[in-house]
DNA sequence: ACCAAATACTTGATGTATCAACTAGTTACT
DNA sequence: AGTAACTAGTTGATACATCAAGTATTTGGT
């Protein structure tokens, strides 16, 4: 048993600092859109689709892209479907497969939210950041967020936890 | 109406990438845990009382540690509770208030759980940062996080949102 | 051509979070 | 002293997330 890695205070203060945002800071978001019966994944999945050519993307793509679960993706979806905020049809080339597509009324609720959504995300965030300090932190994280993306790039370090213990 | 505060593409390079860690990250973290019957909302609340004096805590102040709700604490409590980790005595002052304890056996328990989850956020944060980086880091979100932990310290912007508009 | 394994997505059961409503005790005003 | 407003914590209904198991289709090996 080799000696635990433990946080120094530095990664401390990251860590809390990162768990303060996550469990307070991200609560606050869903507000914007609560006021109109949705969450914030719904609008992550809104906006996948209209990052995509032509609003349309394949479903564990759009999963992926929401950073969301297959699973949760299909419940999530029934909401927007039901509400004609979304399209989903057959792939023809691939029996298994579907394909999201907003939708005009779609088009028109992301764009109507993604302002106020944009003056949350500021006000939570940036408005506390000199410029420098943006540019660093979007450095960081994205390192760690590139790794959470792409498990397998690091050749070791496959999983998390060792050996279970119980 | 005022023009839309839209996020360049630094700050959406970096709300991206907190995007993910939230959502693919954090869930990882559950697996110490899960092993033990356990959330990281209980991990939380047991560092939260093992930070304190004595390891007791007002409640109320251990959900603010532990970044939750008190209806969130009172219900994760009772897992803790029937399980002795944690005592919840009457605060003899206070006829409303109650103090949360650490047991013997939940520190323990913490004790045993420590090493492999500081190895954890290790291998999700900080293996992928030089050190620089991760002061920078840790600088930053302690900033944003400061601000979603003091409410009011900002003169301006009261709260998210603007006039609700349905 | 066949069949096992893999992929794409769905379903439903279980646990967790959230919110509003509630009880109980305390403070502060008059 | 009496009472309104506030604080501390709990409860239970509802909605959401997760997980394991399911269906259907496709791929790939022989």
């Amino acid at each position: 048993m080799t000696e635990p890695r433990w946080l120094d205070d530095t990664q401390q203060a990251a860590w809390r600092a990162l768990l303060a945002i996550v469990n307070r800071g991200m609560p606050q978001l869903e507000h914007t859109f609560k006021a109109h019966g949705l969450l914030v994944v719904h609008y992550s999945i809104l906006v996948g689709l209209s990052a995509s050519a032509d609003d349309t993307m394949r479903l564990s793509d759009l999963a992926d892209a929401a950073n969301v679960s297959q699973s949760r993706l299909t419940h999530r979806l029934r909401t927007l479907v039901d509400r004609n905020i979304v399209e989903v049809t057959a792939d023809s080339a691939d029996g298994r497969g579907k394909n999201a597509t907003l939708t005009a009324s779609g088009r028109e609720l992301l764009e109507s939210l993604a302002p106020s959504h944009a003056e949350n995300v500021q006000r939570m965030l940036f408005d506390h950041l000199t410029p420098t300090e943006t540019a660093n932190i979007a450095s960081g994280l994205s390192k760690i967020a590139a790794h959470l993306c792409n498990p397998g790039a690091n050749p070791e370090a496959a999983d998390l936890d060792g050996p279970t213990i119980r």
